[in-house]
DNA sequence: TGGTAGATGGGG
DNA sequence: CCCATCTACCAG
């Protein structure tokens, strides 16, 4: 398990090693495709934990190894592995995976995927596959959570990086990996400015 | 094929 | 008010 040691400031290299694992949830197993670094030391604005601990982020500052799990847009959850050293933020997000096993069971939570290649091709998408949602939260990956992670069978091949999708700020750090050429990599769309709800009364 | 409205809830 | 999102629907 290197990436487990790597520490905190090096949560890239953490990222881009984790992709090719294998995660397995109920009944579903997924090998990781695209993954997120954030390390919320303070030089990361896009972190959830830049501006400090919160009983939100907590998770991201404990022990490396465990599930930094988080809803979002009131309806969706996204999970993270926690990288670094205990007291130091720092995760990888999860944000897509190809379905090798339990297809199946995939298909019946999304059914609304078109193809196979779809089914896990984003960090929301991922976590209704795998059956998962904020109960997996401060979970061990290695023993007894619901979620388990496995090194990969095989090699992950030539890695792609670039800027993280959906942040606002640090479009210059090149953060987000996948593995070049895969077809369940999500769609990378540059963030695109809220329509302004229009500020007071009408 | 690309833009976007709406769903929906919690954080700061 | 902001979102580390997704789907459906629309125009061309």
């Amino acid at each position: 398990m290197s990436w487990r040691a790597l520490p905190a400031a090096r949560v890239d290299e953490a990222a881009r090693a984790l992709l090719g694992w294998r995660l397995t949830a109920n009944g579903v197993t997924v090998r990781l495709t695209e993954t997120e670094a954030y390390s919320g030391l303070g030089a990361d604005p896009a972190s959830h934990a830049h501006r400090g601990r919160t009983d939100r982020n907590a998770v991201m500052f404990g022990p490396a190894g465990r599930l930094y799990v988080y809803q979002i847009y009131g309806m969706y959850f996204c999970a993270n592995v926690v990288c670094g050293e205990d007291g130091v933020a720092a995760a990888a997000l999860l944000r897509a995976g190809a379905v090798i096993d339990g297809v199946d069971l995939a298909r019946e939570r999304r059914p609304s995927a078109r193809t196979d290649a779809v089914l896990a091709n984003g960090p929301g998408k991922l976590m209704q596959v795998l059956g998962l949602d904020r109960a997996a939260n401060d979970t061990p990956l290695f023993g007894g959570g619901p979620a388990s992670l496995a090194p990969p069978d095989t090699p992950a091949g030539p890695v792609s990086a670039g800027p993280r999708v959906g942040v606002t700020s640090a479009h210059d750090v090149p953060w987000r990996f996948w593995i070049t050429g895969d077809p369940t990599v999500s769609a990378y769309r540059r963030h695109s400015p809220r329509r302004r709800p229009s500020s007071g009364t009408p």
